[in-house]
DNA sequence: ATAATACTTGAGCAGTTGCTCAGGTGTTCA
DNA sequence: TGAACACCTGAGCAACTGCTCAAGTATTAT
């Protein structure tokens, strides 16, 4: 009755980088970063200053985001510009979304 | 270059939200119950068995994903039953398992 | 009514999280 | 070189999470 998904078949590992994966997206800072980078990359001082959340806090998140691989980052200057690692990202926040608007 | 997505508008409420969806998928257990609900719906000690985690464990984060609006459940004689309550949420952890398997 | 089965719930606790703060690194410019 | 700017990082802490355990409710069978 569910199509080719009956009997979906997953290993222990395979749930828990995927909980992972769910897992960084689930903070609203982290979304917020995620979210505001769909547009292009941004350097951390935009990103704090547009998501209202110091500095500090977002260089932290930003981290976090970027040992999942949710990011990439790279110098230019005195500036280090983020944006998303992976369009799979940005297709599973605007399915989120979708979802939330019904 | 990112096509109609380019300025994102969303509130700080529909963020909260959102990231509480992705909260409920963020736990391996969690996750794996909802995964269990794929082909249809299962009972609470069906759960346990197959999640290899306790009664007791499985009812506290069933009860979080019926509050949360993951699933539903209905009671018959002894057992209840629960499946998900959403399509979207199926299509969620579908695409998530797309972005680990690669 | 009594017992057994299936599930729920609250308390308590160890582990985790996300923030701030203070200090550090890397880069540019006078 | 030294100051200013942009960012990173570790420590510490309050809040939250997910588990177990013990006790509860709901339903069925005898």
């Amino acid at each position: 009755m569910t199509g080719p998904e009956e009997g979906l078949q997953v290993d222990t590992e395979e749930v828990e980088v995927l909980a992972e994966l769910f897992h960084q997206m689930a903070d609203p800072t982290r979304l917020l970063l995620l979210m505001s980078l769909f547009c292009g990359e941004k350097c951390v001082c935009d990103l704090a200053e547009k998501t209202d959340v110091s500095v500090s806090a977002v260089s932290h998140q930003l981290r976090s985001l970027r040992i999942a691989r949710l990011v990439r980052s790279r110098r230019k200057g005195r500036h280090v510009f983020y944006r998303l690692d992976d369009e799979h990202v940005r297709d599973l926040v605007s399915k989120g979304l979708e979802h939330v608007r019904e």
